[in-house]
RNA sequence: GCCGGGGUGGCGAAAUGGUAAACGCAGGGGACUUAAAAUCCCCCGGGGGCAACCCCUUAUGAGUUCGAGUCUCAUCCCCGGCACCA
């Protein structure tokens, strides 16, 4: 990329010299230089913000990612690998003259860490303070920029008591219900488990299939904020993916309430009920096709069910409605089984036509989904043709595809758009149109009213385990559930000895006489506290708002603290928390807004998901056996150039394959840099020799550039290619070539570089001495570049040109190379394409077959 | 099925519509060494040619363009998520 360089420096040392510096004994090691400046920085509190600078920080930048769950088997290459990369991002800020705040903490309550101590028969409370030493050694180990002054731990009675304080924010809100409600139960950890939380009919955690119960369960009202949760996102600077992931959570469809009056009687022929109490509604995004419902289907848990089965009926019905309900919420929901279903012997009014149409119950329509009762529409609705093929339900078309007569019969469900075919008044009319006129029709006799829907449902967060914050309720006869008074939090979780959960479905904790009596805040009579704990999201939903307040005792979190630190600038995290996590903690925040405590709604500006390692192409897991631990690789190669390798390895953004040979390279060059750099007394002192310059300010642009989007392996490779550069034909360093490198190097391997650093004379840390280099454009500029020349559109040849050159003297010199002057002779130039500095392309018509 | 993300040398990868394979790993050859390690130098997509050079190559097939890894359409495959949501 220099190409005069080679030409103006020394020719490379003959085949064999030794490159080390004879003067120059000293090799880098990086364990000792590692421990020095880890030393330091905890001596010196080089990354600990003071209450004092918390409060004055002029830029503050708050770095943000994904606190850990401290497992037992310790942090794996792939957390590093995400903490490496927020960290690099973070260490740039800071020397790009922003105050950084990066704190770290620990998310520790929860069925893992619970199932896991109930495996190893260890306590949690004395298991998680052991794990939490052992991140934190591994943490510390490779160089994070962590605040440890600001740790927090979210199983300290001073973290929960504070995430009991939104519980009751929220419930004084109106915003936490109590409500009994059909559950996912996992029969082998023996808990209830949110839907979001099966995967494919099996429990996330352990793998064994999930049955149903109804459980009286606290909810977070979620759904109330579905618009704002969803419209919110066009003003957030996250990855599209995340958004797009949580748009179709939010599952945002737009339709119609349509009422299907009820048939008094089966023999009946009077009028029929004009829209009266009796009604079947339902919700559908496509109106345009009610002429086509010719059934009705409620779920079977659906409360009209009893009142419409006919006494003919109520045998079959009660019959379907029990196998139903011993199905598991997942199984039941499963895409694609076979379509089942009964008669209930009651008939409704089609509004549209006033024909009746039968009402049968089924279990492909669900009770959580907009009323849980569907107009079917066999003819354009995949599932109800499925549904009216195995029952023998009349299939009528009422769309026509463009070209399709409006009498043909329908081999499969249509469900595309058309024109609107047997549909009275309204025959003709594109299905578009048509959903919009159907509405308005009859919304004019109170049958229909436009409405929206989410899929999005309310938050469950009860958990009938142990290991959690106890929800800050007693339940008492005389009044009710009764909020704990915000004066006696935290409500502790005691110590029990035995926390095995049983089929019960209560928490351990309803076992604890001692602990759950209480008397009722509100009458002082004998009263119970409730005994489920809550679910570990809520937990993370709002760390980050404790962190610069994580010494504050009165209250969750200062507002005037929040007011400079908050929202946070950076989240980076796993994409595996696209959803949720990230759902959550929105939606927490925005009720907190609404309550006066917060002055933003959103709590990250900009959020980046990191990708997955794998090894050698493979998933690491501990079943197979692969997972990486980096302590011995920090052992024999540094932190720096396991960072440096992690870095390197692929976009930050997209993972990469983890190969255990190839951090050699990132180490190597760690090993040339110390060697180029060191003894500084051998360094040059002259300004930069000009090719070397000209890349120096080429890699400062790019690296710049690239950091803040987290293009962290080509980045790196800037850097190397920048080193060798200073480094060809064996050439000397001069100090201002490499003091830029060093700085540009710190984000990536601070330690090195602090080391470097000090050793050029700098007396103090890095990060706090540097400042980011900077380019100048001018010092860029290539005087002389090479320019392709194509004939038609193929590379045949490369000349010199000075840069800048126009198309005329680039053309002059072209015909002059040998090899492109043989393709234009006896060929006319018909036309000519120049980008400068870049190419110039040859259009000839060929007059002859070239030799 | 739907929604995301991908498919480029032996491998990890790089490339504002403008020189495909930067940077690195592995491999081959060489120097140094009694030897090895470490280090350094050279080579390294496929094919043809003594060479100058030529042909082919970014999953596949079409298209747009002076020019396509990049844009458009279709197809195949891999990874992740959601999944009877009316």
């Amino acid at each position: 990329m220099i190409p005069r360089l080679e030409s103006l420096l020394p020719r490379p040392a003959p085949d064999g010299a030794p490159r080390m510096t004879p003067g120059n004994p000293e090799r880098y090691v990086p364990a000792e230089v590692e421990r020095k400046w880890q030393e330091r920085w905890e001596a010196e509190g080089t990354n600990r913000f003071t209450e004092a600078e918390l409060r004055s920080a002029e830029a503050p930048f708050f770095n943000l990612m994904m606190f850990p769950y401290p497992s037992a088997e310790g942090l794996h290459v792939g957390n590093i690998y995400a903490y490496t990369g927020a960290d690099v991002h973070g260490r740039f800020h800071r020397l790009a003259g922003r105050d950084v705040f990066e704190p770290i903490g620990f998310d520790a309550f929860g069925i893992h860490s619970e199932n896991f101590a109930l495996k190893a028969g260890i306590h949690p409370m004395d298991l998680i303070p052991r794990n939490i030493a052992t991140f934190t050694r591994q943490l510390r180990r490779i160089g994070g920029m962590f605040d440890w002054h600001h740790a927090v731990d979210t199983t300290t009675p001073d973290y929960y008591r504070w995430t009991q304080w939104i519980f009751l924010a929220l419930y004084h809100a109106g915003l936490a219900e109590r409500v009994e409600a059909p559950v996912n139960w996992c029969p082998s950890c023996k808990t209830v488990v949110a839907n979001e939380q099966v995967i494919g009919g099996l429990c996330e955690r352990c793998d064994t299939p999930v049955g149903q119960r109804r459980i009286a369960q606290w909810f977070f009202k979620i759904s109330r904020y579905a618009e704002r949760l969803l419209s919110n996102l066009d003003t957030l600077d996250w990855s599209e993916p995340t958004k797009k992931a949580q748009r179709n959570w939010i599952g945002r469809s737009e339709g119609a309430m349509i009422r299907f009056p009820l048939r008094e009687s089966a023999q009946g022929e009077g009028p029929d009920g004009a829209a009266g109490e009796d009604a079947i509604e339902v919700f559908t995004t496509r109106p345009d096709t009610l002429f086509g419902a010719t059934y009705m289907v409620l779920a079977p848990e659906h409360p009209l069910v009893d009142r419409v089965t006919t006494p003919a009926c109520a045998r079959a019905v009660a019959r379907y409605r029990d196998t139903v309900s011993r199905m598991d919420l997942v199984a039941r929901k499963k895409a694609g089984k076979a379509k089942t279903g009964v008669f209930t012997g009651a008939h409704c009014v089609n509004p549209a036509t006033g024909a009746p149409i039968p009402v049968w119950i089924a279990d492909y329509v669900l009770m959580e989904y907009g009323t849980g009762a569907i107009m079917a529409v066999p003819g354009h609705d995949e599932r109800d043709h499925e549904f009216a093929r195995a029952f023998g339900l009349p299939i009528l078309r009422v769309v026509a595809p463009e070209g399709e007569d409006p009498g043909a019969p329908l081999e499969e469900a249509y469900p595309g758009e058309g024109t609107m075919v047997n549909s009275g008044r309204f025959t003709g009319t594109p299905t578009p149109e048509g959903r919009g006129a159907v509405v308005s029709w009859l919304s004019r006799l109170r049958l229909a009213s436009p409405q929206v829907n989410y899929r999005l449902h309310d938050w469950c967060i009860s958990r009938q385990r142990y290991w959690g914050p106890p929800i800050p309720i007693i339940h008492c006869g005389a009044c009710g559930a009764v909020p704990v008074p915000e004066s006696d939090l935290p409500v502790v979780l005691p110590r029990v000895e035995d926390f095995t959960p049983d089929d019960s479905g209560t928490s351990p904790l309803a076992r604890v006489e001692a602990w759950y009596r209480a008397r009722c805040p509100a009458c002082g009579g004998e009263a119970r506290r409730e005994t489920d704990v809550s679910d570990t999201f809520l937990d993370s939903s709002w760390y980050f708002l404790r962190y610069p307040s994580s010494h504050e005792n009165e209250r969750p979190f200062d507002p005037e603290l929040n007011r400079r630190w908050l929202p946070v600038d950076s989240y980076i995290g796993g994409q595996e928390h696209n959803v949720l996590h990230l759902l959550y903690s929105r939606f927490v925040t925005m009720a907190l807004h609404d309550l006066g405590h917060l002055e933003f709604e959103e709590p990250f500006v900009r959020f980046r998901a990191h990708g997955l390692i794998v090894r050698e192409g493979a998933k690491m897991s501990k079943s197979r056996g692969n997972v990486i631990v980096p302590d011995p690789i920090i052992e024999s190669h540094g932190a720096d150039a396991l960072r440096l390798y992690l870095m390197f390895l692929g976009p930050y953004t997209e993972g990469g394959d983890y190969r255990d040979q190839a951090i050699q390279g990132p180490f190597g060059f760690l090993k040339r840099l110390w060697e180029t750099v060191t003894p500084v007394s051998e360094l040059g002192d002259g300004p930069p020799h000009p090719d070397v310059e000209r890349k120096l300010h080429r890699t400062i642009r790019q690296v710049s550039a690239q950091i803040p989007e987290l293009q962290f392996n080509t980045a790196v490779a800037a850097m190397m290619e920048y080193l060798n550069a200073v480094r060809r034909g064996d050439r000397k360093a001069a100090r201002a070539e490499v003091e830029p490198l060093v700085i540009m190097l710190a984000p990536f391997c601070p330690h090195i570089a602090e080391e470097l650093w000090e050793r050029l004379g700098a007396e103090g840390s890095i990060f706090e001495t540097a400042s980011w280099p900077e380019f100048d454009p001018e010092k860029t500029i290539e005087e002389e570049i090479t320019l392709a020349v194509q004939i038609n559109g193929k590379l045949r040849g490369r000349i010199a040109v000075p840069a800048g050159s126009g198309e005329a003297e680039a053309l002059a010199r072209a015909r002059k190379e040998a090899n492109v002057a043989r393709y234009l002779e006896g060929a006319e130039l018909r036309r000519v394409i120049h980008v400068k500095d870049r190419l110039l392309n040859l259009v000839v018509s060929v007059a002859q077959e070239r030799p």
